[in-house]
DNA sequence: CCGCATCCGTGGGGATACTG
DNA sequence: CAGTATCCCCACGGATGCGG
């Protein structure tokens, strides 16, 4: 893994950077965060993700030590994912985006305003019609 | 927008997030805050982004307001870009994010080759080959 | 109940060519 | 130099069905 040059493909930062962007990950780990959870509450829980990006989303992150699964060997079988202490530590990073989100919300909300008033005026041909 | 409830689809966190999850707003945010640049400048320092993706990312941080479009009427139109405060609050967050990439790159490493070595044995077909 | 395999549609994004 | 427009591909992700 090379030095820490963001610019440079496959540099440590845009690993992280990837899981980050990875929009079901944050929100499982903000879930579980919480508190523990079986598959089918976080699937019920989290609106709109399928039980196909859940899986493959909680193997990720299990695989990156961010999340443990337990198996409960009862009849139907039982599984519990809960947040690890290297998962914690992402959250505290991840969770200061959503308060950046929160109090700043406005701001871009404002400046998006501004943005398409300025720029949305199309309607003036360059060329003479046809 | 709704309240802060990241697991309806559609709350100003996931917006955040979802303008996060791009890698390449986050690499231009970063060279900006160091200084103004210009567009190939951008598009020469950051490791294979496409012209495309440049310019339609610019446009998307300039109308969030996190980025400054300047233009220069020289004979060649000169193009610069920088930061505005509201881009370097984010910045802010960003950079924790980065930070936490650095810091804990070898344990994410570490638990990745626990888990592929425990579970990558395959090769065991679970039905008879054809 | 948990989760993998398969099929398949959509659109994000690269390459290229052109304009102001 | 700074973009826009076009084509095109393939990987991401949804839906469905099966297996432990």
């Amino acid at each position: 893994m090379p030095a820490p040059d963001p610019f440079n493909r496959k540099c440590a930062t845009r690993v992280v950077l990837d899981r980050v962007g990875d929009k079901w990950a944050v929100l499982i780990l903000i879930l579980l965060h919480d508190e523990a959870h079986r598959f089918n509450e976080l699937r019920r829980r989290i609106d709109g993700i399928s039980q196909k990006m859940l899986s493959q989303t909680l193997r990720s992150l299990e695989r990156d030590g961010l999340v443990h699964r337990h198996v409960e060997a009862t009849v139907p079988v039982t599984v519990e994912y809960s947040i690890t202490p290297l998962g914690k530590t992402l959250y505290a990073a991840v969770d200061a985006l959503r308060v950046w989100a929160e109090t700043h919300l406005k701001d871009v909300e404002t400046a998006q305003k501004r943005y398409d008033r300025t720029n949305e005026k199309p309607a003036r041909p360059l060329r003479k019609a046809a």
